[in-house]
RNA sequence: GGCCCGGUAGCUCAGCUGGAUAGAGCACCAGCCUUCUAAGCUGGGGGUCAUUGGUUCGAAUCCAAUCCGGGUCACCA
């Protein structure tokens, strides 16, 4: 329980014992922390109990004050100002409270339990490369699997591949026509970039067709049909869903260049599943779902034989399920794949991190799940998340603007390798050293930037302003986590000590201001952590180890640690620099964020 | 038009289960390196929390309406 809670806890009691005849409820007890400008760690608001209480604040207060100082023993004093009762708590609880847990390297986390929770991310088409849009969902769906994970939870990561339709269809034209047999090999450039020119050159093509075709006289509509090259593809995948072994030997081979590319992608940005699907292999199991979904008369045939279910007592519309031709839609193949996912892994909650743009989609496919009263309805959560677009517009890969993922990261190291260069810090560092660094502070950069906005907002991404290696970065906080370990390393203190060393001298009672506050803010990390999970959102924890890196680095600018004022300070803040370093850790490897011991 | 999401400093964002004088970072101005890493620290200017009304001891936060921006409502995925 965090110290607030049982602050609560306590308020309630005593406010019990006090006022036998009123009933308080804990929900009308507020506790705070304490602001800045006033004495004090925590405060209880004494507003919501004047009329339940009929007495003045003061009077309810210094009752209340004086009650929990007497019998909790936790504070050593309070003060009542204006409505507020700030309480602060006694210097040998923060002490004892650093003694439980600076050297726990698990600090914040819930215990394990059984509950299984699958996260979908990434989910790329296999037409083109990765772009920055992807990074958001990537680093999104891996923070919070990891999240989930320190939080109890059993995670499965899931990437469903999207490696069927029109889309791969088009690349692979595109190839046959123009390539004259190139491949990665061939031409030195990586699989997924490959293909993405081909699928680059097909609308190229395409759009050059339809010039030709309206400039003809045609109408714009009808040349989008038209268009020989468009044919050529729907006509390949005709082929492909016949099963054609030509068209599919194309396929898995164009396919296979793909992977390779991803591959290599996700592991530089550190990134990887436990478990990939492929639509190929799940978009024809939805079908025996909307069967049984007949069969039951839940969803209803037209004339021409296509299936639908009706929403509209959902205060929806009408949902196409399986086309007249008995082909499956995109929401087909995710019936099959929820339901497969579910069988699979008996999970408890299925999170797919998919772009808010999806919402609707979502919302009917849990909808329709629950209608069949399949079981994996209810698990079914979407971490929805904003576009993230540029200054000058949307990012839309047709329209060029698109700032390429391998672009990005490349530019991010070669960014992070000239900053270091410049300020000179690259001495006793070997050359295999340096580029690891770089790649640390580079890649945090990225991931950082990506993760510190609440997802479900839209967000700019500034080329100019990511680049940023000062304020509220990645690189802020590696920076005074490498100023913690140059102190550890001069005290002769392992990262991670061992924590009898330091029982003897944990006599101090005078703490300073700064010093509690930094306690005071570790002491909030399991419930940050907590809440992130609750709400699906990792930003909150990218803020929070921002703010305590701030505050570890306005405590070493004011007070000295190796030269403290006695041993006993001395050994005191090394604890809270041990912890500190230890709960930045703990928060940036959720995040998939190294932090470097020397910088 | 229906439904969903957003609007807070010049810019990018926190704060939103109601609590004290609304916070960071960037940018701008002024200071701080013979002392643990200046990728840092301290101070300053900068706000009608989109607008209006309501709820109450108290509203950026809750409710309603309005305005602005985005998304979505396909036999596309």
């Amino acid at each position: 329980m965090t110290l607030a809670s049982q602050i609560k806890h306590a308020a309630k009691d005593a406010l019990k014992v006090l006022y036998p005849d009123a009933a308080i409820e804990l929900s009308t007890i507020s506790v705070n922390q304490t602001k800045p400008e006033f004495n004090g760690d925590y405060t209880v608001v004494l507003f919501p109990f004047l009329k339940l209480l009929r007495q003045k604040p003061d009077a309810i207060g210094k009752q209340l004050g004086d009650y929990l100082v007497e019998k909790t023993g936790l504070f050593s004093g309070y003060e009542i100002v204006r409505g507020f009762l700030n309480l602060t708590v006694t210097d040998a609880h923060w002490v004892s409270f650093l003694m439980n847990h600076f050297t726990d390297a698990h600090y914040g986390e819930r215990s394990k339990t059984d509950r299984r929770v699958m996260v979908e991310y990434s989910s790329p088409n296999t037409n083109k490369p990765l772009h920055f849009g992807h990074m958001r969902n990537i680093f999104l769906g891996a923070a919070m699997s990891e999240i989930l994970r320190a939080t109890g939870n059993q995670v499965v990561k899931a990437n469903l591949i999207n490696d069927r339709g029109i889309h791969i269809c088009k690349s692979m034209i595109a190839w046959m026509r123009y390539a004259d047999g190139a491949t990665p090999e061939s031409t030195g450039i990586k699989g997924d970039h490959l293909v993405g020119d081909y699928y680059v050159k097909f609308n190229d093509v395409y759009k050059e067709e339809i010039a030709q075709l309206v400039a003809g006289g045609m109408d714009e509509k009808v040349a989008e049909k038209e268009s020989a090259i468009m044919k050529d593809a729907q006509e390949l995948l005709r082929k492909w869903e016949d099963g054609d072994k030509e068209v599919r030997d194309l396929w898995q081979m164009m396919n296979g260049w793909v992977y390779e590319g991803f591959d290599e992608s996700y592991k530089r940005l550190g990134i990887s599943f436990d478990k990939v699907y492929h639509e190929s292999d799940t978009y024809l199991l939805g079908k025996k779902i909307v069967e049984g979904g007949l069969r039951k008369g839940v969803l209803f045939k037209k004339e021409d034989g296509s299936v639908w279910v009706d929403l509209r007592e959902d205060g929806l519309d009408e949902k196409l399920l399986l086309r007249g031709d008995g082909t499956s839609v995109y929401m087909t193949q995710d019936l099959g794949t929820a339901k497969l996912k579910y069988d699979e892994f008996k999970l408890n909650q299925s999170v797919y991190v998919i772009a808010d743009e999806q919402n609707y989609h979502i919302q009917v496919l849990k909808l329709i799940m629950k209608k069949l009263g399949e079981p994996c309805a209810d698990g079914i959560y979407h971490l929805s998340y904003g576009m993230v677009e540029l200054p000058t517009g949307k990012m839309k890969s047709r329209e060029g603007t698109v700032v390429d993922a391998d672009d990005m990261v490349s530019e991010m190291i070669n960014l992070s390798r000239e900053q270091t260069e410049q300020s000179g810090k690259t001495e006793g560092f070997a050359q295999d050293e340096l580029a690891k660094l770089y790649e640390t502070i580079g890649m945090g950069a990225l991931k950082f930037y990506l993760l510190r906005v609440d997802p479900k907002k839209r967000m700019i991404f500034d080329p100019k302003e990511s680049i940023d290696l000062h304020g509220y970065t990645a690189t802020f906080i590696q920076y005074a986590h490498a100023r913690i370990c140059s102190i550890l390393r001069k005290e002769n203190v392992a990262i991670s000590p061992d924590c009898t060393k330091f029982q003897s001298f944990v006599q101090v009672t005078e703490l300073l201001p700064l010093e509690k506050k930094i306690m005071l803010a570790l002491e909030e990390y399991p419930l940050i952590l907590s809440d992130a999970a609750d709400e699906f959102n990792p930003s909150s924890i990218c803020n929070y180890s921002f703010q305590l890196a701030q505050m570890f680095n306005t405590f070493y600018d004011a007070h000295s640690i190796s030269k403290a004022e006695s041993e006993e300070k001395k050994q005191l803040r090394l604890m809270i620099i041990v912890m500190t370093a230890s709960v930045l850790r703990h928060a940036m490897h959720l995040m998939g964020i190294r932090l470097p011991e020397k910088m």
